[in-house]
DNA sequence: CGCCTATTTGATCTGATTCAAACAATGTGG
DNA sequence: CCACATTGTTTGAATCAGATCAAATAGGCG
């Protein structure tokens, strides 16, 4: 079965979920089921701030966000990029008290799923419970290759894995265009994201087009040499544990 | 009612629970029941190598382990430290291929529990299941964490907040005494882990010795003054997500 | 049009790396 | 119980990737 249509804000983490794992018809009904108010919210709002206890969480339908602390010298780590169809304070089902912020990046549509809908939906249907799960643990298995990178990679190969990363994730909930993609995120945040200052992140963007291997400009992403950026990134898609396992550009 | 002592393997996996969630006398007993084979492993070997589809999870019940991976330039990036009562690879209940590779640091006692035990036990008892994903989410949140300190905090800032987060953690299943504990982290390790080359970890934790925070040396970590080194470190414990929510040293 | 935010360029500085070598500790086999 | 090998720690000097500071340019939008 190929989810409903019209119910766009359920039809957006079907997608999500079934890119990393397969869903039985009865386990997308389920989904289906799921209460969501949906909001619209301005770019660059707080969604949730650390020290937050929420009672619902938040699936993005549309528009980017991203998480983030800062240290007590007042410089900003973000931890993650969310796309359509992520939840991105799913963990806050099970770790009450956020410790982290979580905030708009563009204009954003958001549904948000209250808790105790989301425990009963995992112990009525123990498969998506599963699933779930499993999505928390692709999110912790993409902060371990952040890790990786900002430990010890070089600019240019964190910002050309980084490029790869959210092109692929974007893919997997098609809201690619054959090799183009939107690209809110600005240089700071880029920089904010890998742990670099924005004028480093411009050189090395600068490099990376001078090499032939991306377009970024206007708020899109065009990949000119997709083998190319990969290599340049040191990009190995395992560690996002899609279920597809579709390669290569359109 | 306080674990039976004549299972120390399963003790430690209860105590460890016990640290991030109570835990009912029924909880307890299910997972009393959960089948262990125990093994002893060396220093430095691996037990799981990336690309590995393990049947089953390891319980560390003596001893240090960690995770890491490798960049394509041969560098290594450390993921996490383990210690007993740990299950360092527990998401592979969820994600089949291993991302990384998960390697004693000591001599270890282990304990392997199939999947389909675990899994089974998430369906008889919920709640269980639940503490268990709730594990896994502490889990990343210490990746977050890390990603603060690799990205935007000094080594001296760094350093001081592994040294307090690994002794809260032996702390939370007993195994400190007093201001001391076990250090069995060599400084090459701890570079790997925070993004250092070993020669300023060396640099970092003599500052760290002559502004008289800490004793390191011989296996062992005595803290001297723990509210500078907690200041020194940054370090809140929120993001540990302990039940207990016990501070202070001894 | 004018304001605000993002990008770009240039110059300088520094935290951390790298390379190299000495030194200490630990364990092993004879 | 000691010689030797091995691994970990410490020190010094040179170098570099990336940060910081400062200012100019370019977009986007009300």
């Amino acid at each position: 079965m190929t989810a409903v249509d019209f119910r766009p804000e359920h039809n957006v983490l079907i997608r999500k979920l079934r890119s990393i794992s397969p869903l039985s018809d009865d386990e997308q009904q389920s989904l289906l089921a799921l209460p969501l108010s949906i909001r619209e919210i301005a770019a660059d709002e707080v969604i949730l701030r650390e020290g937050d206890r929420p009672f619902a969480s938040c699936l993005l339908v549309e528009g980017f966000t991203c998480r983030y602390k800062f240290t007590d010298e007042g410089k900003r780590q973000i931890f993650s990029f969310h796309t359509p169809g992520d939840i991105p304070d799913l963990q806050s089902l099970h770790l009450k008290t956020m410790d982290h912020t979580l905030a708009t990046l563009t204009k954003c549509k958001v549904a948000f799923i209250p808790h105790d809908s989301i425990l009963k939906l995992t112990r009525t249907c123990l498969r998506v419970g599963d699933v779930l799960w499993r999505d928390t643990l692709v999110d912790a298995a993409i902060f371990r290759e952040w890790m990786i990178g900002i430990g010890r990679r070089s600019a240019y190969t964190r910002i050309a894995h980084l490029l790869c990363e959210v092109f692929v994730r974007l893919r997997a909930v098609d809201l690619t265009n054959g090799d183009r993609c939107d690209w809110p995120i600005t240089q700071i945040e880029i920089g904010d994201a890998l742990g670099l200052s924005n004028v480093h992140v411009n050189r090395s963007l600068q490099e990376l087009r001078a090499d032939g291997l991306i377009e970024l400009g206007g708020g899109s992403l065009k990949i000119l040499n997709w083998d190319g950026l990969k290599k340049a990134g040191e990009f190995d898609l395992t560690y996002l544990h899609l279920s597809g396992g579709a390669e290569g550009v359109a």
